[in-house]
DNA sequence: CTGAAAGCGCTAACAT
DNA sequence: ATGTTAGCGCTTTCAG
C-alpha cells in the first residue's frame, strides 16, 4: 500500500498527530515543525488517503447527477455546469445515466453507491411521486426538470408554462394560427411534457384560438429521430399547420430536416420553436428559435440546495426555485435576415 | 450515523461475520440464518458503508473521466459509452473536464480525488510527455486521444492518419483537388491535430497533389465558432479551395455555416468533411461526410485496460490499441441524393 | 502546541 | 457453519 500518516510521522520523528495538523493547515504548528513535517512528506511522496478520511467523516465530498442520456446535448451542457458549481464547493460529480428508465430512475434515486455519495441530483423523467415518498434512502436528493412532484425535496425548474406561453405567443405574434405541439407523451396528467403542452393550449386560448389537440403529436422519445418522425405524421394530413413548438431542439432539428426534405421552407411554411438552447441550435442552417433556461443558474442551484441540506441547514418545506430563461428569437421564426433579438423573460 | 453491522448483528443475536457473510452473499450460510438475518437488515434498513469497505479493500470501484469539455458531442457521447463500459465490470465514473487547460490537466493527472479513484481515463490535449514522465501518482491510467506519447501508458486511438487519409482520399475521389485542412495548430510536432494533418499531407501526395501549405488553416480552438470563422478566412482569399477536411466535425458545422452564409453551395462548390461523426452530423441540412470512430470500443478498450491493470496483471508494454473507425458519406461531399454510403475500415 | 489512544464500518485471518 | 479479533488510514477527544 502507499504511504500513510503513520509513516510519515515516523519519518519526521513526531506523532501521528502533528503531521495531520500540517497535512490540514491547523493554525497551532509552529514553523520549525511544519517544515520539517513538510520535508518528511515531500520525501515519501505522501497523498492523504482521503477514504480514510471519508470513513472517519462520515462525508465524501462526491455528489452524483444522474440525467436521462448524455447523447442529448442538453444534458451534457448541464453536467458541464454542475461540474463546475460542485468544484465551487469542492465538490467531485459522479455521474450516471438513466436512459429515461424507471427501473434506473428508481435505483439511482434509491442508494445510488450507498454511503459513497453525498447527495444526489435527478432529472427524471419517468418516477412517480410515489416512488419518491417511499424513498428510503437518506441522503440528500435534489430534483431536476419538468416533471412536478408532491414530493417533501427540492426541484429546480424554470416556469415551464410560463416559458412555453412566452414560444406559443411568439409563433402568435408572427402571425402564426396552426401551431403543433411536437412532443408530447401519452394522455396521462403529470406525464413529461405536461407543463410545456399547458403552456401552449393557455396561451392559443389567451390569443383567442381554440387548441387543436389533433395538432398535439406524441413522439416516441426525445430525439431528432423522433422529431422527424412526429414531424412527418403531420405532414401527411390534409391540413398542415404553419408553426411548430417543439418539446426541446433535438426535437425541433428533427422536424426541420423533415420540413426541408419535404421542400417546404422555414419559417416562410412553416416555423418552428424549440426548447433547450443547445449550442447546435445557433448553428443549423436554418437557425432555431428557442427557449433558453439559464443552465448555469440551475446547476448552481442544484449545488447549492445540496450543499446547504449537507451542512445540516433545517429544510423546513421543499423549495422550488424559478431559475431565468430567455426567450432567444433566430431564423426559424423571422423571415428575412436573422434579427439575433433576444428576450429576457 | 446510518446502521452498521454491528446493529444488525446485535439486532439478529448473532455475530457481526455472519451478517458479512449474509450482505456479501458468501457461500456457507445455511437457509435459517440468512433468513433471520436478512430480517434485521430489512427491519432496520441497513446499507452497506462501501466508504469504509473501499478503506478495508483499498479501491473503491470508481473510475475518473477527464475530457476537454462536455459541450462537445463527441465527448459527451463518448461519456456514455464509457459509463456503460465501466457498469459492466461494476465500475461508476466520476467526471471532469479540463477545458484543454494543460494546467488542469496536469492537476487531473497528478492526483484527482487521491486514492478515492481506482484509475483515470484522461483524454488529454496539451499534456506533454515530459508531463507524463513527471507523473507520481500510481493509479492506472489510460490516454485517449490524437495527441500521442512516449509515456508508459496504455493509449487508446483510432488510427488517425489511416481515418484522415481515408477521408482525404474519398475527397480527392470526388474530383477534389484543392482540399484545405481546417482546425491545425500551429507549427510544433506532436502539437493536436498533428497527426489527421499528416495524413491530408500523405494521402495528397499519393494522389499526386502538392499539398499546398497555404490551404492548412489554424484554429484558435475545436467548436463551432473556430470553424465559422477559420472558414471566413480561407474565403476571404483569392483562391478558394474545392473542398474542406475539418479536424473534427464541430468545425466543419462551422464552416458549413459560413459557406452557406456567402452563398456557396456544398458540396457543388465546396465539399466538407468532419471527423468523429457526432449525432448532429446526420441531421444538418446538409447532412456530413465524416470518420466514424467506433465509439464503444473506445470506451470498452479503455475501461478494459484499467480493468486489467487493477487486476494487477502485469502490464510489460504499454498497448496502443487501434479501435474501429468508419467513413460515413453523407450529403456534404456527394452531389444529388445521399448515397448513405458507409466504408468500413 | 503536541502526543496517545479510540474508533469510523468493514473485511480477512484465524478459531471454534 | 459461525464467532473473535485485528487492522485499513484517518480525525478527534483528551492529556500533557
Amino acid at each position: 500500500m502507499g504511504v500513510s500518516l503513520k509513516d510519515v510521522a515516523q519519518r519526521a520523528g513526531v506523532s501521528i498527530k502533528t503531521v495531520s495538523n500540517v497535512v490540514n493547515n491547523y493554525q497551532h504548528v509552529t514553523p520549525a515543525m511544519r517544515t520539517k513535517v513538510q520535508q518528511a512528506i515531500d520525501e515519501l511522496g505522501y497523498r492523504p488517503n482521503l477514504t480514510a478520511r471519508h470513513l472517519r467523516k462520515g462525508r465524501t465530498g462526491i455528489i452524483a447527477l444522474a440525467v436521462p442520456e448524455f447523447g442529448n446535448p442538453y444534458f451534457a451542457e448541464l453536467a458541464g455546469a454542475v461540474i463546475d458549481a460542485a468544484a465551487r464547493h469542492d465538490y467531485t460529480v459522479l455521474v450516471d445515466h438513466t436512459a429515461g428508465l424507471r427501473e434506473k430512475e428508481l435505483l439511482v434515486s434509491q442508494g445510488f453507491r450507498s454511503h459513497v455519495i453525498d447527495g444526489l441530483i435527478l432529472s427524471p423523467i419517468h418516477l412517480e411521486t410515489e416512488d419518491l415518498m417511499a424513498r428510503t434512502e437518506t441522503a440528500p436528493l435534489v430534483l431536476l426538470g419538468e416533471r412536478e412532484y408532491e414530493a417533501p425535496y427540492d426541484h429546480i425548474a424554470i416556469d415551464n408554462v410560463a416559458a412555453a406561453r412566452a414560444a406559443v405567443c411568439h409563433l402568435v405574434g408572427q402571425g402564426n394560427r396552426r401551431i403543433a405541439f411536437l412532443g408530447s407523451r401519452t394522455g396521462r396528467e403529470r406525464q413529461p411534457a405536461h407543463l410545456r403542452l399547458r403552456g401552449w393550449r393557455e396561451e392559443l386560448a389567451a390569443a383567442g384560438i381554440t387548441p387543436d389537440e389533433s395538432l398535439v403529436v406524441v413522439t416516441d422519445g426525445y430525439g431528432r429521430e423522433d422529431g422527424a418522425a412526429g414531424m412527418a405524421q403531420l405532414l401527411d394530413r390534409a391540413d398542415r399547420p404553419d408553426a411548430v413548438f417543439a418539446y426541446n431542439d433535438l426535437i425541433a432539428i428533427g422536424a426541420m430536416r423533415t420540413i426541408t426534405e419535404r421542400g417546404l421552407r422555414i419559417p416562410d411554411d412553416i416555423a418552428v420553436v424549440g426548447f433547450d438552447d443547445i449550442e447546435e441550435s445557433r448553428y443549423t442552417t436554418t437557425t432555431l428559435t428557442t427557449i433558453a433556461p439559464d443552465k448555469e443558474a440551475i446547476a448552481r442551484l442544484a449545488v447549492d440546495s445540496l450543499v446547504e441540506q449537507l451542512a445540516g441547514t433545517p429544510v423546513a418545506e421543499p423549495r422550488r426555485p424559478r431559475p431565468g430563461y430567455r426567450l432567444v428569437v433566430r431564423e426559424s421564426t423571422t423571415p428575412g435576415p436573422d434579427s439575433g433579438h433576444t428576450e429576457d423573460l
